[in-house]
DNA sequence: AAATACTACAACCGCGCTTTA
DNA sequence: ATAAAGCGCGGTTGTAGTATT
């Protein structure tokens, strides 16, 4: 009973909402002299009122060394849309393959870019891309109310008229553009015996057109990396340091396809 | 300029799996 | 063998910032 107590007044004292960054020096601190051991007994010697999961997240998902964050590159967004169609939601396992970039941060990312895409729901909301879209309007008003509320199956055709909008960032690029005039759904998908090829190339857009979107909204230099705590490289079981793992290599097409493959038959 | 609508993303929650005692 | 603890994952929510009216 006491122990209930205990407990529960615990939990009554936890924090919760977004991270101070006191907070965020204190668990980067104690991780650096500590590593990590256990997160639900770590974050009271580090001098934190948060429970072990919250602790675990904020590590994990943004304090992190060589995280990226900022807008996704070209061939991260691939990386996702191919995944995607052979993977489903399996966030991290699509993560794994995009260097510095979280479970979480492509979850959001598809939700908030690439769905809405793929769905056809997108309306363009600044002036620019309401001129852009208005040209185009003919193609792009033809879906009806019924199809917009429609929900989607896990695995979606990409369409080429869905493809805008990669910036993330919601401040000074145009919010939404539609650069094609094709309306039609490219590739069949969600079928197994596909092969990767098949199943992730199907999905992709003429080539002028996607030229034309990846040369307006991506750069390298729109990501950037998380500060580098002074190249400390922990390794999260083990708390060892392990300089390697910082350097972990952007998969190339084959090593991209086996790890799919894997996935899928395992 | 203010109100409203919408977007993006950090963080939380609940569940299931694995490990430990 | 099994209950508890810890961890990781995917879905969902809350909210700050921005665009539109």
């Amino acid at each position: 009973m006491a122990k209930l107590v205990v407990v529960l007044d615990e939990k009554k004292r936890l924090k919760k909402g977004a991270w101070s960054v006191e907070e965020d020096e204190k668990l980067t601190a104690y991780i650096k002299r500590h590593g990590i051991w256990n997160w639900s007994r770590m974050a009271g010697p580090a001098g934190l009122r948060r429970s072990g999961k919250s602790c675990r997240l904020r590590w994990m998902n943004y304090l992190r060394p060589n995280l990226k964050h900022g807008n996704f590159t070209k061939e991260e967004v691939e990386t996702i849309i191919k995944l995607h169609e052979v993977l489903g939601n399996k966030w991290s396992a699509i993560a794994s393959k995009l260097v510095g970039r979280t479970d979480n941060e492509v979850k959001n990312y598809w939700n908030t870019h690439l769905k809405k895409r793929l769905k056809g729901m997108q309306k363009p909301r600044n002036s620019e891309a309401m001129r852009a879209r208005n040209r185009v309007a003919a193609d792009h008003e033809s879906s009806s109310p019924e199809e917009e509320g429609r929900s989607i199956p896990t695995s979606t055709p990409v369409q080429s008229s869905n493809l805008g909008d990669f910036t993330g960032k919601r401040t000074s690029s145009p919010d939404n553009f539609s650069a094609s005039s094709s309306n039609q759904a490219i590739g069949v998908h969600g079928d197994k015996e596909n092969s990767f090829e098949n199943s992730v190339c199907s999905s992709y857009v003429d080539d002028e057109v996607q030229s034309y979107l990846w040369a307006q909204h991506f750069s390298v230099e729109d990501a950037y990396m998380v500060r580098d705590l002074d190249a400390l490289f922990i390794d999260p079981m083990t708390a060892i340091s392990y300089p390697g793992w910082a350097v972990e290599t952007a998969s190339s097409e084959a090593s991209l396809e086996d790890f799919a493959v894997n996935l899928w038959e395992n």
